[in-house]
DNA sequence: GCAATAGTGTCTTTGAGACAATATTGC
DNA sequence: GCAATATTGTCTCAAAGACACTATTGC
């Protein structure tokens, strides 16, 4: 039934949703992004961004449905805790099949290590830099993800969203100097902590946890983990 | 040629470029926006944004050239100093005709009044609230456009673009102001303004204009306008 | 002259940033 | 105890913001 629809043939071009779903790997103090390997041609068996057809095999109502329908699909499976759109990119020559355009998405998730044969995440500064060759323009996808990233990490608290709901002041200082690539001093990022907890975006707790030598860290609650706060003064307060 | 490969019984469905050309009207102090007169159905002769089919009777290479083929048209036959990607929606039901995706841009243009029965400028505020009754989705595309807008405008020169190359400090604080909707304290702005001069992205210059009443109005140059000037000082600079 | 308005100056507050000093943990 | 590291505090500087004051124009 919905084949008939879309004669591939006759489509004047396919129209994707690729997101770049990415998480915070502690150990490697990186951003990794989930890819998956192709299982079929073209560029089969190369790791590349997750995407689907809009409206290919299955119809969908609105671009957000497609959105869920490749978050819901097993390339993905994942309840990402923020998702926005980036761009979309389309051209004759992007891919071999023909034209086709991509509408990208960047979301955000927790470090649960799910992966599988087909599942595995990267790190995202290499595929930015192509240093890890992707398929397609994916690897220029993930550098308009990663600067996207970047710059709404100098007025918000985007890094942050990545610890999800349980927050300590250090995990904080370190994510935002791995995503922003550079030292973050530890005196500005505790006036904007100082100023996130004043406010009730973070919630205080008596809990503590430890992560080797030194005092515990005391843990702050998010209680909604992938809501945005923004550090932003410029010119005065709406009120 | 384009014809046969684009069939329109058998399109998916069609992707079309939107556009909000905007300018400043310094008489109504208002961000107007472009609009043509659509002259055939659906919603014929209503005021709708610019736009055309991706891949339609004319094969684009790229989405830009897409892009740039809009910007040549009768519809806008414009250049303007800046155009910016927005978003991309779609769905089934945004255009009688069938699914349809649109990928939107947000360009700032001189305030030179050419406009004929096909092309006019409407109040933006009033095409974002619904005021002015748009078709298709473009009430909500032009909210996004001046989301965008007013958001970019917090931490970025944004509204002096629409001063072009020509810009006096009184009328960046005027369209600063018109564009967030709020009075700008002349003081922080000010800050800003002498910081742009003295690292040279506003040139000096001897010539002065008048404005009615009151001392004559220093006139700087912006060398190249559609040159976005940020202001962000988050976190100590890249040097 | 005089009303209107541009441009300048002063003071306060806030946040960034550097860095020292203190407190708390694991071993 | 001691090394490592979290946390707090102090100081400086830059920019936001409030507001008064002065200077320059058109009429």
């Amino acid at each position: 039934m919905p084949s008939d629809k879309q004669d591939k043939q006759f489509a004047p071009y396919l129209h994707t949703i690729d997101i770049a779903v990415c998480r915070y790997n502690r150990e490697k103090e990186a951003i990794e992004v989930l890819l998956h390997r192709r299982d079929k041609a073209p560029f089969k068996d190369q790791w590349a961004l997750p995407g689907i057809v809009v409206n290919g095999d299955t119809q969908d109502k609105t671009i957000e449905d497609a959105l869920n329908r490749l978050l819901n699909s097993p390339k993905v499976n994942k309840s990402p805790w923020y998702v926005e759109q980036v761009c979309t990119v389309g051209s004759a020559d992007r891919d071999p099949r023909g034209w086709s355009s991509s509408t990208v998405y960047f979301a955000i998730t927790s470090d649960e290590n799910e992966v599988d044969e087909h599942r595995q995440y990267h790190d995202l500064k290499e595929c930015a830099s192509g240093k890890l060759n992707m398929p397609f323009d994916h690897n220029t996808l993930c550098k308009n993800v990663l600067e996207r990233m970047v710059s709404k990490s100098l007025y918000s608290n985007l890094p942050m969203l990545f610890l999800g709901e349980r927050v300590t002041f250090m995990d904080a200082l370190k994510v935002t100097s791995v995503v922003l690539d550079r030292e973050v001093p530890k005196g500005s990022m505790g006036g904007r902590f100082t100023r996130m907890v004043e406010e009730g975006y973070l919630t205080e707790t008596d809990e503590k946890i430890s992560r080797g030598a030194g005092p515990k860290l005391s843990v702050r609650i998010n209680p909604n983990p992938g809501e945005m706060y923004l550090f932003d003064k410029s010119f005065k307060k709406t009120t």
